[in-house]
DNA sequence: ATGGTGGTCCAACCA
């Protein structure tokens, strides 16, 4: 099984990116996180002429979240259950015995600020979630567009970002809390390139000068582990004209 | 030290 997870920035925007990458890649199930669209006019034609099934959880302007699938998913959950929240950021469903969790986490704004307050309690309560997901799943994935760079190897340049949003300390215990649930960083598993990332900045050509920070994750569980091929971040997309500033990742098991 | 880009939607917010 290939899963993988792409923050799109807009899926009007990157529908013909998204439409060739599926083809290209063949995932059986692909997370988009950032459509900025309501649910409704979501594009279920474009992918169902390619063999792919939609589930989404969306919005105006902002957030919103996808499935792209292979198989019919079952057991949908949208949103964090007993967390009140108008962002649409979760999405949640099963695929064959595998069950996948579709994370657009908080960006927080920067340390401190009434956001970041969000992003740590959106956190705790999507861990007290998870427990229960963990629980009652032998196989599940969660991926996504995080917002937290794991550790300093996983920043560009690590010394001018200590202590910043999307590094600070809160913030890796918040993820830190997630591993510690039986779930492991899949990318680690296996032997990746020095300095890489999977989100750089729009401004100051950070792609071009790879200024980036490796955000998106896939998160395994101990049963996905066991069987897990191979993981990695697909930076071809983010060379494209009018690119999204987040890159696909995936992992095979 | 400052400001840069891009998406949504047309002023201002978010990242």
């Amino acid at each position: 099984m290939k899963i993988a997870s792409w923050n799109v920035n807009s899926i009007r925007v990157r529908l013909d990116h998204v439409l060739e990458w599926l083809q290209a890649e063949q995932p059986d199930v692909l997370g988009l996180q950032e459509l900025k669209m309501p649910t409704d006019d979501f594009p279920h034609d474009a992918f169902g002429e390619i063999g792919y099934q939609c589930l989404v959880n969306g919005q105006k302007t902002y957030n919103g979240v996808a499935f792209l699938a292979r198989s019919e998913g079952s057991d949908v959950i949208t949103d964090i259950p007993a967390f009140e929240d108008p962002q649409r950021r979760v999405i949640a469903a099963t695929f064959g015995d595998t069950r996948v969790v579709n994370l657009y986490c908080p960006n927080g704004q920067s340390v401190g600020s009434e956001k970041y307050e969000y992003k740590l309690a959106w956190f705790a309560a999507l861990r007290d979630w998870l427990a229960t997901e963990a629980e009652t799943h032998k196989k599940l994935a969660v991926f996504g567009d995080f917002n937290i760079a794991p550790e300093d190897r996983d920043v560009h340049d690590p010394a001018s970002w200590e202590g910043k949003i999307l590094c600070s300390n809160a913030e890796r215990a918040a993820l830190q809390a997630l591993l510690d649930l039986g779930l492991q960083d899949s990318y680690r598993l296996f032997d990746q390139p020095d300095e890489s990332f999977s989100w750089w900045d729009y401004r100051m050509a950070g792609f071009r000068r790879n200024r980036g920070l490796r955000i998106d994750l896939v998160l395994a569980s101990a049963d996905i582990v066991a069987t897990a091929k191979a993981a990695g971040i697909d930076k071809e997309p983010r060379a494209l004209e009018r690119p999204s500033d987040h890159a696909p990742v995936w992992l095979a098991f």
